[in-house]
DNA sequence: TACGCTTGTTGAGCAACGCTCAACGAATGA
DNA sequence: TCATTCGTTGAGCGTTGCTCAACAAGCGTA
């Protein structure tokens, strides 16, 4: 028998309004949990013990979830990932040739928005993780799609690896810019547009085939 | 110079004789033991137990020369970073219009060797880590110099921003060549100094776009 | 109401880890 | 020989990731 659940101690339970949820929901209450305290700290110092406090639960139940801290981590930038990727995919009605700056613009916005939860998953965890590595990688991957298509250029590797590159290059560029913003926004943008332009020229890469659609 | 061998390589396992060593040396043993675990896993998974175990001291001893893990980890970033610029700076008998293919190519072998460990560094550390983000922010600022100095040109703001820009498009650029090397390696120094030099440009005008609005 | 099955949930407790601290002992000088 | 310095030890504490046996809420069946 054990003893009454609401008055054996202070403040350590949260209201009992959520109680015995469906798995499915609750795993994404987890998830959003983690998805929010990485706005405020890096994924390293998101303990199980305070993840648990605000879901209301013991600590041994996101252990029935998630089999390892680690799987928790992985959740929660597997989902942070798509949603970048989501954010950065310009709308179907966007004029063909304003889609590569819009997303450029997307993507901007995404990491002044997001700065900190983004660096705290890329240049937070992504070193000699190999999973994580391949999580990162699977979204840039969705970006240089993204891009390409935007640019209307069928992918070839040099392509794609030129475009992943400039990636690279706008990450760089909007941290150190948002840190000190030597030019205003939409400077930024058409630097960064520029930039891409001037790195995937023709006579850099192999010519393509004309007549993809968009 | 001292009765132990003073593990002048590190991989070298140090006696379990250690002996009472100079506290400068030690620091030197225990940071250098770190380099060399950096290689083989990310920093989080560097365990007092095993540094010290390695080092053939107790775990307490090494508190006494780092305040905290967290202290000891931020040494061994220092360290790798401050080895990485010393290999990027060209000799001085390089000729002024080799020497930005010189930095190149240096960094493209100092990433093609130390891969592991310089993404555990810049992508693997605690992530929105204010201390660490500083002690990369201070070695890329180190490179941005070298590479201004090499192209001969005087630092503005908005240039140093795209060079630290082009930073992140060499090290995206060259960790997916490493991966998928879809070209031979003068081809990627080639493109490298090509996206520098085009980024760089001093009228970076947009050659063609159709409908670029201003 | 009673019974049983499924399954979300608990909480005590273990192991590993970072970290502290009082004390030890090798080297050194007087 | 004694005292001082300082690199070093190792027991031990608090926290944290993680396990596990047991509990109880929902639900069908009778």
């Amino acid at each position: 028998m054990q003893v009454n659940p609401t008055s054996s101690q202070p403040g350590a339970y949260t209201p009992p309004g959520g109680k015995r949820l469906p798995a499915a929901e609750r795993r994404r209450q987890l998830i959003g949990i983690g998805l929010q305290l990485l706005t405020e700290r890096p994924l390293g110092d998101i303990t199980v013990e305070e993840v648990s406090r605000r879901a209301g639960i013991s600590r041994g139940l996101l252990f029935n979830y998630f089999p390892t801290r680690r799987d928790y981590h992985l959740a929660i930038i597997r989902a942070a990932m798509r949603r970048m990727s989501r954010i950065a995919e310009p709308p179907d009605d966007v004029p063909e040739e304003q889609r590569i700056k819009v997303v450029i613009e997307r993507f901007v916005a995404f990491l002044e928005r997001r700065r900190d939860p983004y660096v705290a998953i890329v240049r937070g965890v992504a070193g000699g993780d190999a999973e994580v590595a391949a999580i990162y990688a699977e979204a840039r991957n969705d970006l240089v799609d993204i891009v390409l298509r935007a640019l209307g250029r069928r992918p070839t590797p040099a392509l794609e690896l030129l475009v992943a590159g400039w990636l690279g290059f706008v990450e760089e560029t909007i941290l150190t810019w948002v840190n000190k913003p030597v030019m205003p926004r939409h400077e930024l943008v058409r630097l960064l547009e520029r930039a891409l332009l001037a790195i995937v020229e023709r006579r850099t890469a192999p010519r393509d085939l004309p007549g993809s659609p968009a």
